[in-house]
DNA sequence: CTGATAATTTATCACTTGATAATTTTTGCG
DNA sequence: CGCAAAAATTATCAAGTGATAAATTATCAG
């Protein structure tokens, strides 16, 4: 007998079914179910989910560890780093790999709901980018014109600004398709290859103003 | 004696009051605030708030209402199509305003919060900058490069997908700003020119492959 | 088949919440 | 001042809500 046909789960089965559903019930519907609004539709009764949690915050606290976790690729930075690949190659197939992760719906929407709530929860997540993968990018788009950058108080401010620019368009498609409900195109790479094109070739031939601007001190923040 | 002082404002003050107070205080603490929160933290009794709204959601309406009319300035787009100034210097100019209109606490978490619950409420003011802003920003490009674009069917999701990434990066500083509470740098000007170079270059380096590509046909969607 | 155990439901509580009605307070005109 | 109209508050309701305890139903080893 499946046991998806059983009446009675066995505890872990249980927990994980709910949890599993409650991603789903909160992406769609916001934060703001009510503990009986999610059991009628799981189609159990509202005191059950007392039985695997603790209270209401700490299920959101189980959803947000759910989607979150192990969503980071470690080698990501790697693949970004490989210099026997054109850097155009390498922010293309990363793109790729990180838009496959991040434009589920699930992801999207607990991620700008929760961050709505409480900010903290997408600060980890947001630094690894922040301090790791955006100076990476921008170091191997410059080496790319042959010049071997390296952050300094003074560049950085800029450099994170420019990164940031092209690297949040790619969350942002996220944002359109399941906040905005826009249709986006269904298939993402044409688009990453030439806005990849558009970036490095952008930022190459702009690198000797942004280098001065650097120098000119950090007149930002 | 000040409209301020008194203790019973006149009917239209007290409604301006109230929702004017609303605005900040739905910003703040997001769509799911209760009336009587909300009186309290005004200082009047939440019966009163039914003597201007007739229920919550009409207060709401109206919030959305105040938030989003008289935001957008027809005459940005006559500033992009005036071709007596650089591509460069208008599209800086354009997003300085337009940075400067929505890199507004309230703007930006009404907007986000509002979209998640119902992404009706956003689609007005998508509308405008999707089909008539989008697309004259790439004609403006191109004509820089001394294309004289015109906008196909074939071209047109790519484009819109180009222009969409730049463009909601601005967008997106104010997510960072005021939903993930990131620092962003207090002076934009610069970062505004340095990336819109980046763009204009980019793209006009580009645009061989992206029309290119436009012909290929609609893969797209 | 049987009974102990685990899983689930029903009943219920105390508190919150949107909304309305009755009552009280303030304002300003004559 | 004195008083009517407007503005605001207090009192209250019915429905909803998170959480707990008691009762019930399914499961499975022996």
């Amino acid at each position: 007998m499946a046991k998806s046909a059983k009446k009675y789960l066995d505890a872990a089965d249980r927990e994980q079914q709910i949890l599993d559903f409650a991603i789903d019930f909160v992406a769609q519907r916001g934060l703001h179910f009510t503990t009986r609004e999610l059991a009628d539709a799981l189609g159990v009764s509202q005191p059950l989910l007392y039985r695997y949690f603790k209270n209401r915050d700490d299920l959101l606290q189980k959803i947000y560890d759910e989607v979150y976790l192990r969503r980071w690729d470690p080698g990501w930075n790697e693949l970004l780093a490989d210099r026997s690949m054109p850097v155009r190659e390498r922010l293309a197939r990363y793109l790729i790999a990180y838009t496959d992760t991040i434009l589920d719906e699930r992801w999207i929407r607990i991620f700008v709901a929760s961050a709505l709530e409480d900010p903290q929860i997408t600060i980890r997540y947001l630094g690894l980018l922040h301090d790791t993968t955006f100076p990476l990018i921008f170091a191997e788009v410059a080496a790319e014109a042959g010049f071997e950058f390296r952050s300094t108080p003074e560049t950085e401010v800029l450099v994170r600004e420019i990164v940031w620019g092209f690297h949040s368009s790619f969350f942002y498609m996220g944002v359109r398709k399941f906040i905005y409900r826009n249709e986006i195109p269904e298939s993402l790479e044409p688009i990453i290859r030439v806005r990849v094109d558009i970036f490095v070739s952008g930022v190459i031939e702009t690198l000797p103003r942004i280098l001065e601007l650097s120098r000119s001190g950090p007149q930002l923040e």
